[in-house]
Order: C-alpha cells, then structure tokens, then sequence
DNA sequence: GAATTTTTGAAAAATATAGTCGAAATTATT
DNA sequence: AATAATTTCGACTATATTTTTCAAAAATTC
C-alpha cells in the first residue's frame, strides 16, 4: 500500500525541512541549533520533524549531502566540461572549490561554532564524497597523463593526494577564520608550481 | 585594605571580559553564549570569569551598559553639539539612532536568536537609558521651544513620547528582521511630518 | 615566606534538549 | 459519511548541558 503522490508530497516537506535546517545550522551551528529552532523555524512542532527526520544528526546528514551534491555538480559542469589543458582545469578546480567553500563559509561556520568537535562527525560524513571528488581529479590527471602533460605514474594515489592537499587548504579556511582567500591564493600557486614541478614532465 | 593599583587591574580585566563577550554575544545570542564560550574566547577557566562576575547575567548587563553608553555618547556628540535648528536636530537624532542600530544589529540579532524571550530582561537594563535619552530629547525640545520653533507645552511628556516612538521603531528594526532601512527611513520623515505638524508654530 | 590575589578543576544544582508515545486532527479512500 | 491512512502535536522522560559554587592550588605582592 504505497501510496505514490503521498510519498512525493512527503519527499517535499523533507527538502524543505532539509532547506530550513540549513540555514539554521548555518546560523547557530549543529550543537548550538536545537530541534526546536529547526521546529519554529519551519513552522511547525518539535514532534512533526521527527515524523520525517529520525534525529538531528539524520537532518544534518541531509543538509551536508545537498551542499556536497551541489558543490560536486559546480565542479563537474564548469571544470569537466570545459577544454583547458590539464594543468589549468587542476588550477582551476581548486579555485572554484575554494569560491565555493567561502561562499559556504556560514554553513561550514557550523563546524567553527562547535569548536571542531564534530569534525570527526562531519568527516565521517564527507568521506563519501572525498571518493566522488577523488574520482574527478583523477580524471583531469588521466587526462593530463595521455595529453602528455602529466607524469604521473599512479593517478589514482595522486588523486588522493590532491584531495588530501584540498581539505588541508579546507581546514585553514575553517579553523583560521582570519585567513585572507587572498593569502590562500597567492600560496596557492606557489604549492601548485611544487605540486606541478614535481609532475610536469 | 583596599589595593588601589589591583582594583585598576581588575577593572581593566572586567572590561577584556566585557569586550569579548560582546562579541560572544552577538555571534551567538544571549542564551546560546555559554560562559565557556566566553572562558575559552578570553583564553582563561570557566571558573575564573566568575571571579570577575558573578553571573552571565551581569556579564551581559555591562555588555548593554557599555553599548548604551557608546550610542549617548555618539548622539550628544553628532547631534547635541551642532548648532542646527531643532527640527534638523531631532531629525538627526533619529537618523544617527537608526544608523547606530543597524551597526550594532550583529549585537540585537543576540536578542532575535533568543526569540524574544529576554525582551523585556533588556528592557528592565535600558529603562535606565531611557531616561538620559528623555533628557537629551527634552534638551533639544527645551532650545526649539526658546528658539520659537517648537510649541510643546511640556517637554517632559514630549521627550517620553518621542523616546517612546523610536523604542516602536527599535522594536521593527529587531523584530521584522525584513524590515528595510530605506523604508523606515522613508517612513520616517512621514510621521516625523505628523509629528511636527503637531508641534511646528 | 607570609598574606593577598588569582586561577582552576571538580562537582552540585538548575536548566535545556533530544527523542518517545499516544492521542487528536487532518486528509484521502471507499 | 464512515473508515482508514497520514500527519501533527502536546506532554513526558531520560539524558546532557550549563550555570554556579567551592576549596584548594598557583601566582603575585608585600
């Protein structure tokens, strides 16, 4: 007894609670936000969300694969698709992924105002798409390797290099909030002209 | 035995609480500032701010009192020292008001993220402002009435009811988080037109 | 090195929060 | 319009957090 539209029109409450939350979360942080505030801010009672979210962290999970599924669709249609040279989609695939998370900054602001005690939460969650976003750099590099502009033997380990190398640069925009996007992008091409001298033949 | 040289100390100590809590406070709202927020942004024990207070409450009080006390400043300043007209005088003072309160809307979101509920807790702290914001008023509605300009009969009951006024505009600027600063503005000289033409020979 | 001032960790007391549950309200189905 | 399915909600509880206290340890002053 499955009942198709009632599934649908349940499937739309849930993204607008999904929605709410965000902005909840990205205002007060995941401890600090309280389902009550996710309740009045959705117009709705305390009671009425856990008929659609088994629990807060459930909610949160939502919210982040959203930001994540969002962030992964930026980076494939205006990186992937476009014809630079290999060296210039790495460049510029870290450039969008930085604008991107600073224009994120008051949802990641989230993890600052719980004094990184869940990043290890987070991480759990975000491990998902480290693959997702391993699989991606990997192609640029393959691509790099048959245009003959990378030397890479192993793409995939320089994948997760890279990735590993990305959420470093992550965790100082988090942690540090006083670090300026411009400091980090003037140090940016100076690691990448490491990272590339190491890897361009 | 009273230390002159270690009560200087303590109060300068008082007021780097004072100061850092103010931004504690605006950054999370009066009731989700926990005092190991403000411990751990003084860099000292939970245990320690007690010391120097002896609750939130206080701490939070001599937030609002100093905040209080930088807007009278700013307004008797900018406004009572020129030598405008007194029309142009009371028109400044809401103006300069306004724009005051719209700085400090990171520290009045603290009240929004409280949902209202400690409204009338600040209110009970500002009462005391009021009344130096009547006089000031008053002073301004005294020189407009010598001057010719003005024909308030009292100025005591004029100065609480304008006092009152910009409480009610206060109010939409902290409660109708929409609320746009060009309409209030536009709106303002609308009723201050009313009120005038109640009160302008 | 004694007295005073300051900091702190541990824990008591007070409060807030996540999550449950049954019943009421609403909405769809026959 | 009666019945069944879906949705909302208020009242409750166990748990966790938070405020505040306190006595003792550090640090500072005399």
């Amino acid at each position: 007894m499955i009942k198709e539209h009632i599934i649908k029109k349940q499937k739309a409450i849930r993204n607008k609670i999904v929605s709410i939350s965000s902005g909840v979360f990205s205002k007060f942080g995941f401890k600090k936000a309280t389902m009550e505030d996710i309740a009045l801010a959705s117009g709705m009672g305390k009671s009425s969300i856990y008929y659609y979210f088994k629990s807060k962290e459930e909610i949160f999970e939502a919210v982040v694969k959203k930001e994540a599924h969002e962030l992964s669709l930026e980076l494939e249609k205006k990186v992937i698709s476009v014809n630079d040279n290999p060296k210039d989609k790495i460049r510029n695939y870290v450039l969008i992924r930085m604008r991107y998370l600073k224009e994120m900054v008051n949802f990641y602001e989230a993890l600052k105002n719980d004094y990184l005690g869940n990043l290890t939460f987070t991480e759990r969650i975000r491990k998902k798409y480290d693959k997702e976003e391993q699989q991606t750099i990997k192609k640029i590099l393959e691509d790099g390797v048959n245009q003959g502009v990378f030397k890479v033997r192993n793409t995939k380990f320089a994948a997760i290099a890279l990735v590993t190398f990305l959420k470093g640069l992550e965790s100082s925009l988090i942690i540090d909030e006083d670090i300026k996007l411009k400091n980090l992008e003037e140090t940016l091409d100076e690691i990448l002209q490491i990272i590339f001298y190491g890897m361009v033949k």
